[in-house]
RNA sequence: GCCACCGUAGCUCAGUAGGCAGAGCGGCGGUUUCGUAAACCGCAGGUCGGCGGUUCGAGUCCGCCCGGUGGCUCCA
């Protein structure tokens, strides 16, 4: 006799006395919208006998995050059925959950998939769905199995069997179809109630450009219609937001193909975006104790040899010749942060020294990865770099953690999701530094983290060899993450440059840099900005703030009045004295997303007032000129 | 860089089978002077991404290059 607890996904507990081999489905019949098990943490199938030491399972649906991704994982499967339904040449190799969905890896023989083709998958794939196949597990000797599949042409599988090298492996079968899987899975195909082929791309076996291409097939799926409505709904939202329209829309930026791939033209509308959102950088920087320099954008090779970049990162770097000398145009502003460090004696007192730039740098990134603003090829670093002992790491890193917080605050972004990159203490002999350096960084960096109220999770082994980091996404309003803030401890490059201080003890000591941003960069920034506000953007930074609509030609003067006391006070103003009607001025003015349309008519200037619309909410009736400023200014921030 | 797809007016797009390059919006000119999301009439605007090839004839077919999109990889 046995008893285990089962918890059903509604919460739910109840308690099962049996004998021997008793599957969970077995136990309960309906197992309440869930459709795999876990005990301790590990997953198993409702269809499998449960585990010998279970005592307590809890049954998982769609809402659990392992539970999701089974379900995902479960339907790469159906999905490769419909593909071997419809190619049975084609052959299979692998197919992941993944953040949203799932894909699976596909050879077919050198054919590519047609939108036309995926529309056919997916209409096999909705069958299979409907078919409500039975999903079973069993296990084979490798041996049996590699022989198995290679009797299929499954030439991945096998190859994969033997990567394993295990006694054992399992396979997974729901109707006709077979594949090599660990598991778990659904117990029926049925359960997957909504099914959409998204996209094809290709992708290399194993990354590899040297193995053959395969069709990486993407798709998503849902136990609930109504699920999948709602995910569609946001990916038409986030074609919506897609910073590329918007900054054609709103003419905010440009590339042009004759000036080269991945190189910014920021047009006015951008630029004095950018320029509000730099003179706040630099005053709340200025305040946190940071010195702001400038720094040139061309350096002699001599300097990059030092820094080892020459060495490490030249194939992203634009070097040339020129007399007999080489130059870089700088990739990182480190190497000048650090000559303008060593340009006097530093004294222990001195620290920590915070040096910032906005420094514009080039990559020689690859062709194939440019994309809009978020991956370019020339940008400007908020950089900065923070010289300290190995004490002050902590307090410095809390400070920059802080900074961060206020500053992205002021866009909206409050949701950060934090990655702390440590060494891995197995390979020390790969980093650079000893066990102490590191020991003393990394608690630091944990410290500061806890000291600020982040919850982060640690990577161990992504640290660069000279330093831990730490890594923030931040969540934008469609709860889409984006890499901004990132804050890397360097005990490498003070060494290379002999960046020493003079301690109490009157000697020379290494100073340890730390590296950060907070935006990344202005430009990727920008174009997170704009998806995040869905072009939107609010009134301290909207690239012009107020829009005045005279109704008629004789109305021109008084609206030319009112924008000039505006402008007096610092705002970006214009007026739409074109010879058009209202309705037009009024769509024109929404259409490029102004936050405020003042109009004016014969009341107003009869009053001495203006008609004030407000984006998203509409007409928000008559105000005297001077309490609409007042008005305004708080809503921009603006000093008293 | 690699794989696949794409490139027609400032923007969005149509262009059948290789046979005179089109529409809407926008721009310009005129009429209209109007109260909260599109007044009317007219005009201009194109080396069809670039170069080469096939053809009597290429926006259309082929090759190379440039640029873009989705991936691989990489990363701010």
């Amino acid at each position: 006799m046995r008893k285990v607890k089962i918890r059903f996904p509604n919460g739910e507990v109840k308690e099962y006395i049996f004998e021997g081999e008793k599957s969970v489905l077995d136990l309960v019949g309906d197992p309440k919208g869930g459709f795999v098990a876990r005990f301790n943490g590990k997953l198993f199938d409702l269809f499998v006998p449960i585990p010998e030491d279970a005592d307590l399972i809890e049954i998982l649906d769609f809402n659990d995050k392992d539970g999701k991704g089974v379900f995902w994982h479960s339907s790469a499967h159906i999905l490769a059925q419909a593909v071997k339904r419809l190619y049975p040449f084609a052959k299979l190799t692998v197919g992941p959950p993944i953040e949203n969905g799932f894909f699976y890896d596909i050879d077919f023989g050198g054919k590519t998939l047609t939108p036309e083709d995926l529309e056919e998958i997916e209409r096999m794939a909705v069958k299979i769905c409907e078919e409500d196949l039975e999903v079973s597990r069993e296990e084979l000797e490798s041996e049996k199995a590699k022989e198995f599949f290679k009797s299929l042409g499954e030439d991945y599988k096998v190859e994969l069997i033997e990567e394993f090298n295990l006694p054992k492996v399992s396979i997974y079968r729901q109707g006709e179809f077979v594949d090599l899987c660990k598991g778990p899975h659904i117990y029926r195909t049925g359960i997957v109630k909504s099914f959409k082929v998204l996209s094809v791309s290709s992708a290399y076996w194993k990354g590899d450009p040297k193995n053959p291409s395969l069709q990486r097939i993407y798709g998503i799926s849902f136990p609930d219609p109504k699920m999948m409505e709602d995910y569609l709904k946001v990916l038409e939202e986030a074609k919506a937001r897609d910073h590329r329209v918007l900054g054609r829309e709103l003419d905010i930026f440009g590339f042009y193909e004759e000036a080269g791939a991945g190189f910014v033209f920021w047009h006015p509308n951008g630029a004095i975006v950018r320029s509000v959102i730099e003179d706040y950088w630099k005053r709340e920087h200025i305040k946190a104790g940071y010195k702001l320099v400038y720094t040139p954008h061309l350096l002699s090779g001599k300097l990059w040899e030092i820094s080892g970049h020459l060495n490490y990162y030249a194939k992203n770097m634009f070097v040339f010749e020129k007399d007999g000398q080489t130059y870089a145009v700088k990739p990182m502003n480190c190497p000048a942060h650090i000559l303008i460090y060593k340009s006097k004696v530093r004294s222990y007192r001195d620290l920590p020294l915070r040096i910032c730039e906005l420094g514009t740098v080039y990559r020689d990134e690859l062709s194939g990865v440019l994309h809009g603003l978020l991956r370019v090829r020339g940008f400007t670093q908020d950089d900065a770099h923070i010289f300290t002992t190995h004490e002050q790491i902590e307090d410095e890193v809390v400070n920059v953690l802080n900074l961060m917080k206020r500053i992205l605050k002021r866009f909206g972004f409050e949701d950060f999701e934090v990655e702390l990159s440590i060494w891995d203490p197995n390979r020390k002999e790969d980093y650079m530094g000893t066990e102490e350096m590191w020991e003393n960084a990394i608690n630091s960096l944990k410290n500061a983290l806890e000291r600020e109220g982040l919850n982060y999770t640690v990577e161990v082994g992504e640290a660069a060899f000279y330093g831990p980091k730490i890594d923030v996404k931040l969540k934008d309003a469609l709860g889409r993450r984006w890499q901004c803030t990132t804050v890397q401890v360097d005990f490498n490059l003070p060494r290379r440059f002999s960046a020493t201080y003079k301690g109490p003890d009157g000697k020379d000591h290494y100073a340890v840099m730390i590296h950060r941003a907070i935006f990344g960069s202005m430009e990727r920034f920008m174009g997170i900005l704009l998806e995040h506000y869905a072009g939107d953007l609010p009134l301290w930074l909207a690239p012009v703030q107020v829009r005045i609509l005279p109704i008629k030609s004789e109305f021109n003067d008084y609206a030319r009045k009112v924008a000039n006391l505006l402008e007096e006070e610092g705002f970006r103003v214009e007026v739409d004295d074109r010879n058009e009607r209202l309705n037009y001025k009024i769509l024109d003015a929404e259409k490029h997303k102004i936050p405020y349309i003042f109009v004016i008519g014969k009341r107003e200037v009869e009053n001495g007032t203006v008609s004030v619309r407000k984006r998203k909410e509409g007409d928000k009736g008559s105000f005297k000129v001077e309490d609409i400023i007042k008005i305004l200014k708080e809503e921009a921030f603006f000093q008293p």
